[in-house]
DNA sequence: ATAATAGTGTCTTTCAGACAGTATAGT
DNA sequence: ACTATACTGTCTGAAAGACACTATTAT
């Protein structure tokens, strides 16, 4: 029971310290970057609709070369990992004002072909539409995709001490001609006190890694967000009009509202401005702000 | 713009790949195991009190030596995250039933002095009479304690462009003659749109690392969950009474309920046994046992 | 006038909170 | 009978959902 270390002070057990005496895996900080942006308008006085978008870069190297991914990078070892989160989104996009929060950390042995990568996952929230300038990065290959998800297979298994649920999820990715598709299976099974989640990639078609699970991941904690905090204004511009507002809501949250109602509820996280919309080819809107007063939890 | 690994194959790649051209991180797998028990009955024919807990390990060696910490250590290369958590898990206590959840990672430049180490946390909820079982450990350096968190102050400052939140909280944790204590700041500044939420520890007596961060930071998650999810259900026994389940509810929001209301809120996640309670001096009480049929959602 | 969006008033249903009241073992 | 807990019925008010209605600009 006796231990060499004991003899040691702090100080010099510190000095003797060598990190590198077991290997250590690799890690990553890969970001989701979400932006809703104007579906440019076709018919001459309707409003534009809005899309849900995420950034993705074309790979250049092995592995999953040409196929499209997260924006990411390993972390420095004198780097903080939102520091990590920052930088790389700083590098391309070219945005400061970014909601950022960090998503989850995934582990899996092999979801790297090339070495163990722990991936912690951030997700960001950007405003598209006043900040286009984005693809900072040398080549056209950085896009943003358009994000459809959808639920295609649901069962639900009930036994003696506990039960499975089984989803599968089906994502589209779309940019111009380039389509991306893939299937995520969401697994929840509980066994006595035990409940295990587990998420796996069926399918993908042109989404490196397990970047699907990360985005669908991503996805969830957008819309369980929006649905109770104001997480969704950070995606509007200075100033927005309601129905704006409500489109966005509309869209991430894959339903339709009734405006009443949604102004209703909103109401406590903006602030009128004086100004409105005008030339639209009908009445005129006013624009509103997000409002700081409020004190939401830190959670 | 050329790339020599442009030549090679996929398979090529991978076989050329050195992970280690660059130092890594390490990185941690720590748990926050939490528990509710009974307090020993002292008046003759009361119920007794619960009491939130956490396990503490006594660390044998520096950094921190004679602090206490959290259960945890280092990844295996060849090892799930989860499934670390889950080993660690099995070494401390015995327990297989256990309900397990990521909660963060911590990943600042000088959290640990050794050397950069990255730390992704979980949450385990375990029921703690039955399974009192603990401290497979060789010594009795593995302890439940008992927590108490308060807020010590907080304030709030808007200006033009955002505002600041700054809340700092006291966390008091107990284990016979055993006290330790620390407090954590936790600021949250929004500029424009830019939000960042900064946990520093101020003090800390006794505890290791930004153990203190960890464990306020599981706490508010489980109050959180708590109050919309069946998640504290994982800290009864297999059969228990509507009055237990209301004790430990009021233990981890740190309010009283009523009952009338709490039995109508939780009465989706119970359902009736035949049995109840018996000697007690009052009344019997109906046990009831954990529900499986409800699907909430995977979130 | 009409198209298209902007914006409001109010009824209903649902749900959380408060509280008073009844029930039943053991001593 | 009394103590301590177990359990229920119902009032109230706030919030969520549904829907009908009015308002205002550009062409």
């Amino acid at each position: 029971m006796e231990n060499e270390n004991d003899k040691l002070s702090e100080q010099e057990f510190l000095g003797k310290y060598d990190a590198n005496v077991y290997e250590h895996p690799s890690v990553t900080v890969d970001t989701l970057i979400f932006s809703v942006m104007d579906n440019d308008s076709s018919n001459y006085r309707k409003l534009p609709e809005k899309e849900l978008k995420i950034l993705l870069i074309k790979r250049k190297d092995h592995p999953y070369r040409n196929q499209w991914a997260l924006p990411g990078g390993f972390v420095k070892l004198d780097e903080n990992l939102d520091d990590a989160a920052y930088r790389e989104l700083k590098e391309e996009t070219n945005v400061n004002d970014v909601y950022l929060e960090q998503l989850y950390t995934w582990g899996d042995i092999n979801r790297d072909p090339r070495t163990r990568v722990i991936s912690c996952s951030y997700m960001a929230l950007i405003n598209g539409n006043s900040t286009l300038i984005t693809a900072s990065s040398d080549a056209g290959d950085v896009k943003w995709f358009s994000l459809k998800s959808k639920v295609i297979q649901e069962n639900k298994t009930i036994f003696e001490k506990g039960y499975q649920l089984e989803k599968k999820i089906s994502i589209m990715l779309e940019c111009g001609e380039v389509k991306l598709s893939c299937d995520v299976l969401i697994t929840k099974k509980k066994e006595h006190e035990m409940i295990s989640v587990t998420r796996k990639v069926l399918k993908s078609e042109g989404l490196a890694f397990d970047h699907s699970m990360i985005i669908y991941y991503g996805l969830e904690r957008l819309r369980a967000k929006t649905e109770f905090t104001d997480i969704a204004l950070h995606l509007m511009e200075q100033e927005f009009t309601l129905t704006e507002l409500q489109n966005v809501y509309e869209v991430i949250l894959d339903k339709t509202l009734l405006a009443a109602n949604f102004r209703r509820k909103i109401n406590m996280y903006v602030e009128e401005t004086d100004n409105s919309t005008k030339d639209a080819g009908h009445r005129p809107a006013r624009l509103y702000k997000h409002k700081q007063q409020k004190s939401y939890d830190f959670y």
